[in-house]
DNA sequence: CACTCACTGTCGTTGCCATGACAATTAGGG
DNA sequence: CCCTAATTGTCATGGCAACGACAGTGAGTG
């Protein structure tokens, strides 16, 4: 496993667990309610573990969810995704192995959606499939396009759009900076540097394993994006 | 339109333009006969022009067709494509615009696939539509998976794998050395001084937008498929 | 056969960032 | 409540590549 797998696992892990990727609706599950059952999880307990047969999907209805993958060096935790959240299903598709691990943090309720049942029942509601195959499609090419549009530009920059986009509803980001260094394909020492600027000059707040964003615009010019772009609803006053 | 959507776009055509990636076979083709039709297309040509509305996807039948994206600073050939290629089927399915250029360099035969006719006979025959979207799927992973792999090496080590990658039956690839670094994100300067370095070295020779490979093996070891260069330094983040 | 445009080939300068080394701080388990 | 592992914070060094500038060469056109 070298580090642009990793590097591109990560981006893929985390990619799929974003709020804007919610490839089923409520209809869609009813009628894809025979290919699966509700499961509820233990905090601490994993939904599926990276590198073994994807067998099926899940869909959290409640509870948080955390992604990480596994190196040598330690785990390293891509993102945590909660009700709505499709999970599972890109690696399911293909008939490759899960590349992520998912571990319940809080009790979690999720529909599982076994690959063997769910085969036959989408080919009986191909509309249904259709759109879940283009939504993964849209995912797929937006995250590629995220990740060029970091490729060229320096850590700050690039640590600055990082924030904006992943930040949570309380501007935070619940990342460590070696995480974050991963994902950008910097080392944790620039990531460190440049999240040190931006504390400095009052964009952001730094703590232990958290990143929360003070300034949004002022990130947003740093970032290169014209202000219209940024996404904090309290833009418009 | 700013460099690195170029270079997304970029990619993105190059990608569904490959030789392995041919969804669709002589079966499949039959059962959506009365989705689309035959043409033939004059070389110079258009099958479609990037930024129109993707109406219809087309199948390769004869000929050659080249595939590019226009600038401000003038056109850049991405690729050329050969029968049982199938083009322009991602931003159908998307509803999106043509992300490249598609124009008729010989004499070409065509299947059209129309967008509006297709999606019901798609619909009766789930398991193409299924099979369809998976190929687009890995193709588009296999695509972030090659850009990451490329991100954290030198340009030298870049154009080498570039190379490998790309030839030809002849091992020859027909690309500017700016539109090589358009897709490797790179310099003009960089790249060519790499090509220096390879060309001096015996590993290649340079013409005039072509690049011949004459030593894959000597490649492969700059391209850093030996283990030692590339582990050490990629060990930490 | 001019003439133009696109492309290739080179050279300095400048600056960003990977790397290694090490201290300080925080969490979480026993 | 200690103790260890994980994480954050900082500095010096060296190397790669972007950038600007410009000369030389190939290809197509009228």
């Amino acid at each position: 496993m070298d580090n642009a797998d990793h590097q591109h696992f990560a981006w893929l892990a985390r990619s799929f667990g974003r709020t804007d990727y919610l490839p089923l609706t409520p209809d869609d599950l009813e009628a894809l309610s025979s290919a699966g059952e509700y499961v509820d999880k233990y905090p601490g307990t994993h939904l599926f573990r990276e590198e073994s047969a994807a067998t099926a999907a899940f869909v959290i209805q409640s509870g948080t969810v955390e992604l990480y993958r596994t190196r040598r060096d330690g785990r390293r935790v891509v993102g945590r995704v909660h009700e709505g959240s499709v999970i599972g299903d890109i690696a399911m598709f293909q008939g490759r192995p899960y590349i992520s691990s998912a571990r319940a943090l809080t009790a979690v309720t999720a529909f599982r959606l076994d690959r063997r049942l769910l085969i036959p029942v989408l080919l009986q509601h191909p509309t249904i499939a259709m759109r879940w195959l283009v939504a993964g499609l849209s995912q797929l090419e937006l995250t590629q396009r995220r990740v060029l549009r970091l490729m060229h530009r320096t850590v700050k920059e690039q640590v600055a759009e990082m924030l904006l986009d992943d930040a949570d509803a309380y501007g935070e980001v619940h990342l460590s900076q070696a995480s974050l260094a991963t994902l950008l394909g910097a080392s944790r020492q620039s990531v460190n540097e440049a999240l040190s600027e931006l504390r400095r000059d009052g964009f952001a707040e730094t703590g232990y394993r958290v990143v929360r964003v003070i300034d949004a615009r002022g990130l947003a010019a740093i970032a290169g994006r014209d202000a219209a772009s940024v996404q904090t609803g309290s833009m418009k006053h």
